[in-house]
DNA sequence: TCAGAAGCGCGAAACGTTTCGCGCTCGGGG
DNA sequence: CCCCGAGCGCGAAACGTTTCGCGCTTCTGA
């Protein structure tokens, strides 16, 4: 029950170092790998990884750091790094802060004492310093989600711009030509910033002149896309296509157009972002931009591992990846 | 930059020991305080939880076990749990294995030499003698979602059959009589076993004979659910309500039912279990049995730090919350 | 004034591992 | 036959803490 190296070394004759050579790999002669492997198996010795861990300077131990538990978005890419970095013999420590921006220090101020060997989060302008400080401490870190100014960085991110551009788009090519964006409402909020963009873009691109009244920020929730929604609406501009850029802001739409006995996709066309399990639940059902949610796990275990390996501090690599359109019944109609 | 104990010392001329005294709340003369405060902060100085974990036998971790990542109910569980924990100090390291019970007592293995003080996750009866291990090592075991005859142990659950009784006596109270049951294909499932005996309850407390051609069980997942239910309507049984024991079936069933144009709830009324965000966006809005997700976290959390703390070994505890059940548009419209 | 108690600080060992470098053995080649 | 090198095993120190018990100081009260 809970034997050491000791034990092992006691049973065997051997010394504590040639057990611990062994258990790394190293070589002993056949007979004491004989000895070794059955007095392992007897004693069901398992390496203590907390000593190691002190002795070696590394834990296995990598932090992720998001805003809340509520985002289904991080919450799901949390999942698939922890995945990832499971296949990597590193496991994962997970914190929030609940959208205080001191707390978010602390708790890498915690994670610090747990001697993590890399952290993984979303960054906030506010806490560059705090993340200038992680990297000299020689802890790897990867930024989620966004890339920041102040702090070049690892980052895994997505084509957020083209996203939102070719949603638009695919309205456009519909004949929709006055469009509504309801938008998430986080002042410096990088994918907020562009994915406005991306639908300006596609105004633009068509000679189309935008009309603010057809923009509305709210929270991201389902009462934020309700509201937004129905600002929008209640603005007359005749906007007769919605994209959210949210997936609880989607819901918030879908629930605003029922409110108003408006049908999808006949008086308002509609898109979403994010929208995973249930977008073809809905009836019709919703057309989606998804992000890779399992890539973005995998490229940002792959990114903190490699930096973790590394000697030489490397340059920041940024990767961006790609999202999906998927059109269906919500978005299909044309006017 | 990662000062020690160590560093302390030599900057207030104290010992190590008094650093550590301090540390940990002793008492020292108010000059020495002052000295070591202000030492504190200069060096930003954090106790290696690595190295007292090592010393005291104690690592504040906790593992947590699923089944794998994909099931919304426990990831929304696990984030209370995490946050739960956190308040009381603690970590969590998550594991999933993919279904496969052999990969469970890996992880549990793997869990061993992390040192965790206890273990949170929903027991299955392959595994009972890996569970006891765990007990017999001292390590504070906590059963999520369902106890196991095999072994007595602290287990946090919902009143599955009462939850499901409710829900068919609310079609029965609405006038249904044939009433189907889409429910989870998973041997030796103690939620699906109990929400069965809870939909007989029901028929037998009502004087109804059960037909079971309106019972149907599949995988637990969107397509399982859209199979189950297509099944029970094939079977010409004359059903008018249906019960989907799990929010992806329950999605399924809505699939299903669009597929076949069927109004919700005009031609079948549906109530589902554990829909939480979406339930009001669709139209008319999903009737829903809500297991109490924070609860669920926070006693689970509430019972290892319990029974971490306790020297002596109390009897096992098993909590028992209730789920609600919540009336919305698609099962409210009477025969 | 002095004995004793209370309070504080310190040295040293210990937790379980890794790692360094030395010394031994054994085999092969000159 | 002897020397040298390769390969293996071992002792000891180290990682950063906690904890035990002893010894010193200081204060109280008779």
């Amino acid at each position: 029950m809970g034997s050491t190296i000791k034990d092992i070394a006691k049973q065997t004759g051997l010394s504590i170092a040639t057990v611990s050579k062994f258990i790394n790999g190293g070589n002993v002669l056949p007979e004491n790998r004989a000895l070794l492997e059955k007095s392992i198996k007897d004693l069901d010795f398992e390496v203590n990884q907390v000593a190691r861990g002190l002795k070696k300077n590394r834990t296995m131990l990598i932090g992720v750091i998001v805003p809340n538990f509520e985002s289904k978005f991080f919450m799901r890419v949390i999942s698939n790094i922890e995945n990832s970095l499971m296949r990597y013999g590193y496991s994962t420590i997970v914190c929030d802060y609940r959208g205080d921006y001191k707390l978010e220090v602390e708790k890498i101020h915690f994670l610090y004492g747990k001697k993590v060997d890399g952290i993984i989060l979303p960054p906030n302008e506010d806490n560059a310093k705090t993340y200038k400080d992680i990297i000299k401490r020689g802890i790897s870190l990867v930024f989620l989600d966004r890339p920041i100014d102040a702090v070049p960085c690892d980052a895994i991110i997505v084509d957020n711009r083209a996203a939102a551009r070719k949603a638009v788009e695919s309205f456009l090519a519909n004949g929709h030509t006055k469009i509504g964006l309801v938008n998430m409402n986080e002042p410096g909020l990088y994918t907020a910033h562009e994915r406005l963009a991306g639908y300006l873009d596609a105004h633009e691109a068509a000679g189309l002149e935008v009309d603010r009244r057809r923009i509305a920020f709210a929270a991201t929730s389902v009462d934020g896309g309700y509201d937004a929604t129905l600002s929008i609406l209640d603005a007359n501009s005749g906007v007769t296509a919605i994209l959210a850029t949210n997936d609880d802001m989607a819901f918030g739409a879908i629930k605003a157009l029922n409110a108003r006995g408006l049908r999808i996709p006949d008086d308002i066309a509609l898109i979403g972002f994010d929208v995973y399990d249930v977008a073809t639940v809905f009836n019709p059902e919703l057309s989606v931009v998804v992000q890779p949610l399992g890539e973005i796990g995998e490229t940002a275990a792959d990114l903190i591992v490699k930096r973790l390996g590394q000697e030489r501090p490397l340059s920041p690599r940024v990767v961006e990846l790609k999202t999906e359109l998927i059109l269906r019944g919500s978005s299909e109609k044309s006017v």
